[in-house]
DNA sequence: TTATTTTATTTGTATATACAAGTGTTATTA
DNA sequence: TAATAACACTTGTATATACAAATAAAATAA
């Protein structure tokens, strides 16, 4: 049997907090830290295949309509950012042939976004990365823990 | 006693995914999620004193020094997001006064950044309400889960 | 039927972020 | 000591984000 050193490090440490922080502060800055290194560690990911993380998102998005199109106010609903200019990201999707758009013909007011072949391409490359990468960091929980890591967030937030 | 019904609403529901999420994809979707809830909060906070998330951070952190400058590679390291610009966003708290910036003088290449009385104030007015803030999303938990989340997050980024 | 309101999306503009390249200063080394 | 490397920070540039205003179509009311 060993005697486990614990290599985790606190919120203080990596922020190299010089004062006492509240229960409630830690929690937000845990969140926002333990966020951006995800975060920067997904951009890694996508960074040679020239997405970002909501563009990523959107044709993820767009695969779970099952051929379906959806319009922008659909897309915008289901971002994880809703604050993200829909238009413009899509944009860049469009040009770079992963979604086509067009206007709906029941309501010319609506847009009718597809992903194509090329988008359904591109996630299923990103598919077995991002699961790895998903999965590496799930990995250093119990699924218990991670269970109740869901749970403590949700009703956090609520 | 009372029957309780949950009103906490889970994340497949907040993004309306269509698909079935793997736990370990459903933590980071949360931590995101929940990340912006509280950043788009705490942005609407800041708002009416026009200072953006980072630069109300990068105040604190000054606020820390406790009368000592710090250095740009300091203020970087301290920084929650790694990523952001740290001249330019010092520049904008120089321009209001928030901050003063002379170069070092026993090494011309540091920087040495001081807060202001100004900054100061502004983190006085602006204290009681990011703390009501913090609390009222911390009393979704008790101190307990508050502490199991921090350790959660701890352990889940490393 | 025309006017008004609502809905769905786009555009404009200012600011922020990401990241590579550049500048000036100090430290190291041949 | 001159050349080179390392350090600390700044600048350039492209893209992303925030948010208000504009546009166009459809629904509703007068």
């Amino acid at each position: 049997m060993y005697l486990q050193i614990s290599n985790v490090m606190k919120i203080e440490e990596e922020i190299k907090s010089t004062v006492e922080l509240s229960l409630a502060k830690k929690v937000i800055l845990n969140l926002s830290f333990t966020r951006n290194i995800v975060g920067d560690k997904f951009l890694e990911i996508l960074k040679p295949y020239d997405l970002s993380g909501e563009q990523y998102n959107v044709l993820r998005i767009l695969r779970g309509q099952k051929g379906k199109p959806a319009n922008m106010s659909v897309i915008q609903e289901r971002m994880i950012s809703k604050n993200s200019n829909t238009t413009r990201l899509v944009d860049k999707l469009v040009l770079k042939e992963f979604v086509i758009r067009k206007v709906c013909p029941s309501n010319k007011r609506k847009m009718e976004i597809t992903i194509t072949d090329k988008g359904l391409e591109i996630l299923n490359t990103l598919d077995p990365i991002i699961i790895e990468h998903e999965n590496s960091l799930a990995s250093n929980l119990t699924i218990e823990e991670l269970e109740q890591l869901n749970n403590l967030l949700e009703k956090y937030r609520n």
